[in-house]
RNA sequence: GGCCCGUUCGUCUAGAGGCCUAGGACACCACCCUCUCAAGGUGGCGGCACGGGUUCGAAUCCCGUACGGGCUACCA
């Protein structure tokens, strides 16, 4: 029987988590669960002085909120990948032994003078036979063989790659330190990494580190090459230009279940339906599936899943959600009075102060614009005179304050669109936000006076 | 430049030679519902990059072209 797979996860610790990065766990993650796996989690940098603790720490947060918990048994790592030096190192001494790696004592600068001169590009293999031993100022460099190097992978099939088109690449730089495709396969051999599954853009890294697995001695794991996540301009996504850091979306009140289906939906379709809880994903998630071209992350679309998914959420459970956004000093009691109305309203849950302020700041903020044509009507201020005489005794409730104003605006032969305009500005001074009459009922009856009255006396000033 | 990958509505996708008059979702538009805005409902707009093959039959297989992207460090 073959041995439970194991899915190596490595996003660079670069201060944030890509949202591209997140997919790919995701994928992985899927994967792993559902063969009964593992979800290995590696932080590379060779260089141990660039790992910054609170990094790492960023990552098992960020994988932890889409669902990827460190605690969970399909869980392994983090594994520091500068932890393993010494072995990397090892395993470049061992391949300059069996002779898969020579040293060479060229610098960049005479390697390019020599370029220059006889019209090559790259590395040509200069020190390949000049039998050099290590020493100072010496690279270790891979003796590509000759022939070609076939890549089968999960996702885009078969890839050839001429290995005269690849140069004798570095596996130990001049210091003495490893570089990152050598440390790459040595950890993943010692690790027992089944599965690679990444992005595409490491595709053309692929024979080489295929090649090394088999210096070393060993079978090269499943490849699985993924599409890369594109911008508006179809361009990889980048942290100069794009918003990418999943962070940034959990701060801005996306939601964790509408982050990990949305990107699910990029590269891969999960059916029938594709606002899909996770539990149906993991079991149905294929890398055959996975498609071929890049896909573009549209926030607005990201949107819609998320609308959706805050619409599917208890009224408990929403206005626990919004907690985090609403102002410390609001009253929490008020806020789950209206959250009810909101709900349905909202993208984000950052959305929704700003969607219920007025029932907690003092005074309404009037927009101008608003105030300008809602009382540019000629019944408008004469008809908000009577609505707050008779809001004066009537019952505080919804339905009777509608049915009030229902009977005040008959006479002006407007509908109640119209009608509610100019209470709805004096209130909220805005004319779009939740019901009115609910926000009323919620507000209660002096609040509600003080600021129509206000209204009524700034209108005759 | 070299190597590699890709190409179905604007976007994300369904599609494994006949179920395709190419289906769904987001976006957009219209209408309905409606106290505003949303939500919800109904409908509309809109696509197989192009050219050759193979086949009785191609979005699907093959070749070429065009276009797009990725990689090309003693970074990871």
């Amino acid at each position: 029987m073959a041995p439970a797979p194991r899915y190596r996860f490595a996003p660079s610790p670069t201060g944030f988590f890509h949202v591209g990065g997140a997919r790919t766990a995701l994928f992985n993650w899927a994967l792993a669960r559902s063969s009964g796996g593992t979800f290995v989690l590696r932080i590379e940098d060779t260089d141990d002085a660039r790992n910054q603790p609170e990094w790492t720490q960023g990552i098992i947060d960020s994988l932890a909120w889409i669902g990827i918990s460190a605690g969970d048994p399909h869980f392994e790592g983090p594994h520091f990948q500068s932890a393993n030096a010494n072995a990397h190192i090892g395993a470049a001494i061992r391949l300059f032994e069996t002779g898969h790696a020579y040293f060479c004592d060229l610098t960049s600068e005479q390697i390019k003078a020599r370029n220059d001169e006889t019209g090559a590009t790259g590395y040509v293999g200069y020190s390949r036979e000049r039998n050099l031993g290590p020493g100072p100022d010496r690279v270790l460099r891979f003796r590509v063989p000759a022939g070609s190097t076939l890549v089968h992978d999960l996702v885009r099939g078969d890839v050839e790659f001429d290995n005269a088109t690849i140069e004798d690449f570095v596996l130990l730089r001049s210091n003495g330190t490893p570089v990152f495709l050598l440390a790459n396969v040595v950890d993943d051999v010692e690790m027992a990494i089944s599965h690679v599954v990444r992005a595409e853009e490491h595709l053309p890294n692929t024979p080489k580190q295929q090649m090394i697995w088999r210096a070393l001695g060993h079978e090269p794991p499943v490849w699985a090459h993924v599409p890369v996540l594109v911008n508006e301009q179809r361009k990889k996504l980048s942290k100069r230009r794009d918003k990418v850091a999943l962070e940034q979306y959990r701060d801005e009140g996306y939601l964790a279940d509408a982050m990990v289906n949305y990107l699910m939906t990029l590269g891969w379709s999960p059916g029938d339906h594709e606002i899909v809880p996770w539990s149906q994903i993991e079991p149905a998630f294929r890398l055959q599936d996975v498609n071929l071209s890049p896909a573009f992350f549209d926030v607005k679309k990201l949107g819609a899943f998320n609308g959706e998914y805050i619409r599917m959420m208890s009224v408990d459970q929403f206005v626990a959600a919004c907690d985090p956004w609403i102002p410390a000093e609001w009253d929490r009691a008020k806020f789950a009075e209206i959250a009810l109305h909101i709900q349905p309203r909202l993208v984000t849950l950052a959305d929704a102060p700003g969607v219920v302020d007025f029932l907690f700041l003092a005074d309404p903020v009037i927009d101008q614009d608003s105030w300008d044509t809602t009382f540019g009507a000629d019944y408008a201020t004469a008809l908000l005179r009577q609505v707050t005489e008779a809001y004066e005794t009537c019952a505080w409730d919804h339905l009777s304050l509608k049915t009030t104003m229902e009977d005040l605006m008959v006479s002006h032969e407007i509908k109640l669109g119209k009608a509610s305009a100019g209470t709805r500005v004096a209130i909220t001074g805005r004319t779009v936000g939740p019901p009115l009459f609910e926000a009323l009922e919620v507000m209660g009856r002096d609040e509600s006076l003080r600021r129509m009255r206000a209204a009524l006396q700034r209108l005759a000033g």
